[in-house]
DNA sequence: CTAGACATGTTACTCTATCACATTTCTCTT
DNA sequence: AAGAGAAATGTGATAGAGTAACATGTCTAG
């Protein structure tokens, strides 16, 4: 697809990082973390998380779809957002509203609060760590009585790349 | 479903208030921000903010768009998009990508970060200030050299009203 | 009064997401 | 092993959200 070291495959967490290692490994962690919730990683699931994963990054639920029904499962909206949404509920992956789209739980088991920042240049997605923003978001919660069960927090912006200098210039 | 007291008329920003006041106040103060940024207010847009605002809640696009059509101006989608685009343009709604939904923003004119806390119970949307979330944000993008040019910061949960006993019970 | 910019109206369409129902597969109990 | 009930899957239909494209109108600058 292209050069192994230097890939912008958009979606890389900004970092450079042996990636067929990386999905590989992420996806013992989310089984492993599946089996320990007791949550079934069935077929369905697990190939669309795989999906996901082998992506690397975010992923409308219909490109998923068309993934899955290309490996013989079904080819309805359902199929795609049934597998989704146990992959969400269950930590496995998480859901970017700003694009529409979802994305593969970068560490799956470790209890995160996960930031996702959006390059618009590129379209790369890297979830950040954001326990310190998770703390800030619940205390400015808690000031109005308020408390945060779930939350969203995705930035738009430029990553380090598209920052560096080729980005409005090369469009 | 609710005593005039207690009315948990989703929306309030938690805190009761004189809604009618309230609501031709930030009209005001979001005239003025427009006429200092050189926006062109016109019919549509102003109208959409006042429905916005006399809601004070989050409204669909659509919901929107009904209101609009039926104070005769025109009834198909891009004519609430439009409006509503150029009002979180230029600061005076947001966008709540949780809830596909749009809302007047109740500080037009301050620089500000807005946190939106969601209860899950009545429903009740309301702006909180996200200085600080928004500056862990920045510090946390920052440690991966990326540059954060917008946010939604969006948190599901519940309200003081919903948390303080009468919520899962009432339904 | 003409050209251009901006705003609006309208048609049609795409993308996103959920409902409802039938069928199958698993699990737990007897 | 049998059978009830829960969970998961497949499928068709439909609802909801958002945009592209084009025509018309409006206002201003020259
Ligand atoms: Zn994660
Ligand atoms: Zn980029
Ligand atoms: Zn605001
Ligand atoms: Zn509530």
């Amino acid at each position: 697809m292209s050069s192994p070291e230097t890939d912008p495959d958009a979606t890389l967490a900004f970092a450079r990082h042996d990636h067929a290692h990386c999905a590989c490994d992420t996806l013992a962690r989310a089984e492993a973390e599946a089996a320990r919730r007791g949550a079934r990683l069935t077929p369905v699931r697990k190939r669309t998380l795989e999906i996901l994963l082998e992506a690397h990054r975010a992923m409308g639920a219909y490109e998923v779809l068309d993934r899955l029904a290309a490996d013989g499962f079904g080819n309805q909206p359902p199929v795609a957002y049934r597998a989704l949404e146990f992959l969400v509920e269950n930590g496995l992956a998480h859901r970017v509203r700003r694009l529409n789209a979802f994305a593969a739980c970068m560490h799956p088991g470790e209890d995160h609060a996960p930031v996702f920042l959006i390059c618009r240049v590129c379209d790369a997605v890297a979830e950040a760590p954001g326990a310190a923003v998770r703390a800030a978001l619940d205390q400015a919660a808690a000031d109005l009585g308020f408390a945060v069960e779930r939350a969203n927090i995705e930035a738009l912006g430029l990553c380090p790349a598209c920052a560096g200098g080729a980005d409005d210039a090369t469009v």
